[in-house]
DNA sequence: CGCGTATACGTGTAACTACACCTATATGCT
DNA sequence: AGCATATAGGTGTAGTTACACGTATACGCG
């Protein structure tokens, strides 16, 4: 075959998001490192200050397997930052965060402020806003992970 | 306490997007699972297959760490549809795609089509182009991983 | 030629991610 | 009460990602 056909996928949506994350990943984390935490772990960690929740309930807000939700919270409550206790319902788990986990988002916010701020800046507001109409727009309109089979 | 002090992060453009990768992967590689490969590798092969480079160039135009890029390999080669071998230098390696990995590509090629039509139709074509540009925009503007330190 | 430095990879470690499958408990129906 | 089914989590396995560090080879200078 001469012409060897022509194969795209470097207009792949879901690649080019995935470079990018890895690049944005990084800024955060390169700003986080001096809290000793992940820009993962303090989103994680953030959100479950929302409020108690179910491990189900917290998996499909931030539409992540169950399973992956449990491994990525271990660290936290390694860290003392996060309570694991049996729920109502002697099957579930509840996730807290505890008061140590309040002091250590206390601590790391002015960071993550700065590595949002300099995203920012480097973007530009307007450019970010854009960014994250158009990342709302697709979570909007993308399925969701519906029902697990299983 | 009350106030409890407002912290946000529920606007972090790094998790949103992180959420937005989750959404797009878990859609390319249910369309790709006929074919028993992930979106990831797909891009992989597909990137390979614009000719024969170092392990260290590839790393470098996907800004991915070279260890990550190695590993990731990995599967591919184990699939024989890569291949690593010794380059001029012999310290380097130089990543090939091999007849087979061709094949697999060809194979993949309308499987990952669906699932990118899949992602425009939902999208609309004018959302993802939007979508698009803004990645490139982003991508564009923020730093590269620039040089390594040791 | 030999030594110091720089470069190219690999390994160790750790975290993020998901699917398949297993266990335990809850729930509904008879 | 008893069984079938559904639901909540956990474990096994595999892949993605990166940093720190180690090894080997190249390269330049004395």
């Amino acid at each position: 075959m001469a012409p060897t056909a022509p194969i795209p996928s470097f207009g792949c949506t879901c690649a080019r998001l995935r470079k990018l994350t890895r690049r944005l990943t990084r800024i955060y984390d390169a700003h986080l490192a001096a809290q000793a935490i992940k820009v993962t772990q303090y989103s994680l960690l953030a959100n479950a200050a929302r409020g108690e929740r179910t491990l189900s309930e917290f998996a499909a807000e931030l539409e992540m397997d169950r399973s992956t939700l449990s491994r990525n919270l271990a660290p936290l409550v390694a860290q003392g930052w996060v309570g694991i206790a049996v729920g109502a319902d002697p099957r579930s788990r509840s996730i807290s965060v505890t008061a140590a986990g309040r002091r250590k988002l206390k601590a790391t916010l002015p960071l993550w402020r700065k590595a949002q701020c300099e995203v920012e800046a480097v973007l530009g507001k307007t450019s970010i806003g854009e960014l994250h109409r158009e990342i709302e727009r697709a979570l909007g309109a993308l399925p969701t992970p519906s029902g697990r089979h299983t």
